[in-house]
This record gives C-alpha cells, sequence and structure tokens, in this order.
DNA sequence: TTTTGAGTTGTTCGA
DNA sequence: GTCGAACAACTCAAA
C-alpha cells in the first residue's frame, strides 16, 4: 500500500519561498496534498474584517496559481479547520500535517486541537517556524521573564544572531493522483459584493507572493535610502507598504531580514536607514513576544491601573472619527485613507489614534476595532500592542502626558499640505499656511478656496487645548488607581 | 539584594 | 525663531 500523502495546512503563511512547513513536506518525498481551510468561527471575536478578506481571496488566488505550476493544485474548503483537516487525513490516509505556526490565542487552540484530534489516528501534526525572526518562547531577559520594554529587546534578538536563511521555493511538488474535492474561491464569498466598495484596494494593492517580493526588490532599491527619515512623512512614499503582504506571509520577515542586508551593502542606504528599517520588523516581533505571554492584550489594559481611566461613550465622535469628518485634517486624511485604500501611513495612525483615544476620550479597542474591520494589514499582535502603546496602558508605552497635537503634526509630517488634498479634496485649494487649521484661516482664504466651515468641510469637533487638559485631568484616576494598588 | 541607567515616535512655556 | 526645561514617577533589565 502506497504511503499517503503529507497534508499542507496552508493558514497565514501564504507563499512557496521560505517556507518550512512546504519544504519539509516536499524533502520528506511522498505526495502533498495542499490545503486551505476559511474558518470564521475558530477566530471568535477576531473574525477577519472586510479589507482584509478582500486580501485573503487575492492572496489565495496569487497561491493557488503559483502551485497549479509547481504541479499541485490547492484544494479550498470552509469549516471548522481541525474537522476539516482531521477528515482529510481520514479520507487519504495521509501520515502527517505540516503547518506553519501561528500565534493568536485562538490559532494556538486550533493547533493543540489538531494535534490531539489527529494523535487518535497516530497522524502527526509538525509545526514550523517562520513566522517571525525567533520564536516567541525564545528570547528572555536574564532572569528567565519575557521582555517589557522594547529596547532590550531587540538587543537582545540582535546579539542572538542573524535569523535563519530562507528555503528556497521547491520547483515541483508531487501532488496526489485522486485529489479530495474542494471548493471554488469564489464560494468562500470573501469579496464585497452589495456594494463593491473595494475599487480603491483594488487600485492600491497588489496582493499575493510575487508582487510581495516585488514590492520588496523595488523599496529595496528604492526606498531604503533616505528611510529614516522619509518613513514618517505621509506625503512621500516613505514606507515599505509591506505589511499587508507580512500579514498573511506573502513574505516571511527572515525574507525581508537578509534581503535589507544583502541590499545594504552597495546601496546609498546608511546604517541609520537600514537600522530603522530592522527595527520597524522588530516591533512586529515585539507585538508577537506581547501577544504570546499576554494572550488578553487584544481585549484589557497590560497595565491594570488604566482600568480606572474614565473613558467617553460618544456615538457622534467615534463616527465623525471614523468617517474622517473630525475637523482636524490630518486626522480626516488618515481616516479617509485607510477608508479608501485599506491602510494608513504609520505616522498618522498614531495621529488618528491618539486623536480618538486622548482628545475624544474614547476608549482604545473602540479604535482597536475599527482599525481590525478596515486594514488590510489588519494584524492581531500588532494592531492591540500599538493601539495600547497610543493609549498609554501598554508595555513601554508612550508617557500618557505625551498628546500628540494634530495641527502641528500635519504641519511637520505634511509640510505642503500634500497629503491632505490627497485624500480631503475640499481642502485642496487652501494654501499650505491654513490647510492644517482651516478655522484658523482668514475669511478671504476660505473664500477663494471654497471651503465653507460647517459646510463643506467641518469645524473642529472638539478644541484641542481642552482636551488637552481634560486628557490630563482624566489620566489623574490612573495614577491614584496606580498609588491605591501600591 | 540593591543599585543604576534608561526608556520609539511630544508639547508647551519661558527665556 | 530657537533652545532648554518641565511634564511623573515608575518599572524594567542588567550589573
Amino acid at each position: 500500500m502506497p504511503e499517503g500523502p503529507t497534508i499542507l495546512w496552508f493558514r497565514n503563511d501564504l507563499r512557496l519561498t521560505d517556507n518550512r512547513a512546504l519544504y519539509a513536506a516536499v524533502e520528506a518525498g511522498g505526495a502533498v496534498l495542499a490545503v486551505y481551510v476559511l474558518d470564521d468561527g475558530a477566530m471568535g471575536p477576531w473574525r477577519m474584517g472586510g479589507a482584509s478578506r478582500w486580501w485573503l481571496h487575492h492572496s489565495i488566488a496569487a497561491l493557488g496559481t503559483a502551485l497549479e505550476k509547481a504541479g499541485c493544485p490547492l484544494l479550498i474548503r470552509c469549516g471548522d479547520a481541525v474537522e476539516e483537516i482531521a477528515a482529510l487525513a481520514a479520507e487519504t490516509g495521509a501520515r502527517r500535517v505540516h503547518c506553519s505556526r501561528c500565534y493568536e490565542p485562538w490559532a494556538q487552540q486550533q493547533e493543540r486541537a489538531l494535534h490531539a484530534r489527529l494523535a487518535d489516528s497516530g497522524v502527526g501534526l509538525k509545526r514550523f517556524p517562520g513566522a517571525l525572526l525567533k520564536e516567541p518562547e525564545y528570547l528572555r531577559t536574564k532572569s528567565g521573564e519575557p521582555f517589557k520594554v522594547y529596547t532590550p529587546f531587540w538587543r537582545a534578538l540582535l546579539a542572538d544572531g542573524a535569523p535563519n536563511a530562507p528555503v528556497p521555493a521547491p520547483s515541483r511538488i508531487r501532488s496526489m493522483s485522486h485529489r479530495p474535492s474542494g471548493l471554488r474561491l469564489a464560494s468562500l464569498d470573501l469579496l464585497p459584493s452589495k456594494p463593491d466598495w473595494s475599487g480603491g484596494l483594488a487600485q492600491t494593492w497588489r496582493p499575493g507572493e510575487a508582487a510581495a517580493l516585488a514590492r520588496l526588490d523595488a523599496f529595496l532599491m528604492e526606498g531604503l535610502a533616505g528611510y529614516a527619515s522619509n518613513r514618517d512623512r505621509p506625503d512621500l512614499s516613505g514606507t515599505s507598504r509591506l505589511s499587508p503582504h507580512m500579514d498573511f506571509g506573502e513574505l516571511s520577515p527572515a525574507i525581508i531580514w537578509h534581503g535589507a542586508r544583502a541590499a545594504f551593502a552597495g546601496s546609498r542606504a546608511n546604517e541609520d536607514d537600514l537600522d530603522a528599517f530592522l527595527r520597524e520588523i522588530g516591533w512586529r516581533e515585539f507585538s508577537y513576544h506581547l501577544l504570546f505571554h499576554w494572550p488578553t492584550l487584544p481585549a484589557d489594559p497590560f497595565r491594570p491601573e488604566f482600568a480606572a481611566f474614565p473613558w467617553t461613550e460618544n456615538v457622534a465622535h467615534l463616527a465623525a472619527w471614523q468617517r474622517g469628518l473630525t475637523g482636524f485634517p490630518i486626522v480626516d486624511a488618515g481616516m479617509r485613507e485607510l477608508w479608501q485604500t485599506g491602510w494608513m501611513h504609520n505616522r498618522v495612525r498614531m495621529i488618528a489614534a491618539s486623536f480618538l483615544v486622548k482628545d475624544l476620550l474614547i476608549p482604545w479597542q473602540q479604535g482597536e476595532r475599527w482599525f481590525w474591520d478596515t486594514l488590510v494589514d489588519a494584524d492581531l499582535a500588532s494592531n492591540a500592542a500599538s493601539w495600547q502603546w497610543v493609549a498609554g496602558s501598554g508595555a513601554d508605552a508612550a508617557p500618557y502626558f505625551r498628546i500628540f497635537n494634530p495641527t502641528t503634526q500635519g504641519a511637520k509630517f505634511d509640510p505642503d499640505g500634500a497629503y491632505i488634498r490627497r485624500f480631503v479634496p475640499e481642502l485642496a485649494s487652501l494654501p499650505a499656511a491654513f490647510i492644517h487649521e482651516p478655522a484658523a484661516a482668514p475669511d478671504g482664504a476660505l473664500r477663494m478656496a471654497g471651503v465653507v466651515l460647517g459646510k463643506t468641510y467641518p469645524l473642529p469637533i472638539v478644541d484641542h487645548g481642552k482636551a488637552r487638559v481634560g486628557a490630563l485631568a482624566a489620566y489623574e484616576a490612573v495614577k491614584a488607581r496606580a498609588a491605591e494598588s501600591r
């Protein structure tokens, strides 16, 4: 009797290059059954949002094409992944299942459940690293604890030596001769239809591994030099825009790491540029480290005294923020960029997040949820850790009294207002001197630009100066709670 | 055990 | 306009 296939269970590792689970499956010699299972039920409250589902559709399509070309078509299923994989193993007589490790609490639960389920029938589950530079349980402080501060974490990672070199994509993958039945991609219903709001996403992005590798190459050629300063400029294309590709595992961080170091030799980039870029990869690593060791990170404040913070419920303010109608141009530009393209520049994310939490006093979890539903790069670890960082409740968070001034930040990082003009077209004709604070523009300038405050563009929904004082006052409750618990 | 240095990304005020 | 200090005090990580 011929040996059964190795089932390759694709998850957030939609790539052929540097996919150790796939590499090992091919090395094992027998046939491979490549499977993707859409399992909304497993994710609980963190079911994938609309923008991410759009990306997932196209990323699976690209993966399917690449696998087909290598001789091993992708089987698509929908439902409980543990049950689906176990059923496929039974049906095909598979000897083992390979997958890449995932670190979300629900995904770890899935791995435990599948391991137990398969063990009953003597099938092994082999999990492979690849989503991170180093496994999250690996790096520890000298006293054996997980890190809570970024800089020592990153120094420890660097001191540990280079991450493993990527493994190549297999050129041929032996498929089964008689494959079980699967679903058509379209039947997963991942794309928006009524209405189809995905036009802006399609104009902005090319999901899939091949496009991801091309984007990485283009960034390393054109964007690495000057990255240290340009990455803060939403009006330039200063960031790598690799985050959604990483989110779906179209690229591994090891590919990026080794690619960046190789490109650096003989490029115009300086050490600061390379360090700044790799540190951003480091923040993703740190977020996963935190989520792994503190699984309640997406829901509860990391610093428990923040439970005492007097948050506000304000549906109108939340809606104005979500729709980019706060009257603060840099915030509105960011929120509209998010809505249109499924992505927001990192600097603007900080400004918009700070505004929600500190000017509107709306709980960070509501911002986290909105980003989850609208970002193509929605990542449980990074999203949760970053919102908590902005809110001041997180590990290694900004001091609470650091409250971004949206007007000052806009003028500093979008000096000519080009970013605002692009995403807030009703302000496009305002001179740069007034575009960051239309309410302070002279009547004549507003008239010339066709801006009628309160009509064509909203008046500021709060007074930032007063909001700042209010936020600092609200923070007193946190300090009181902290003092109480000492 | 105790001590010490340090900690992503800012703002405001006053000289 | 530019510069330095104040804003809080705490906790982490390592020696």
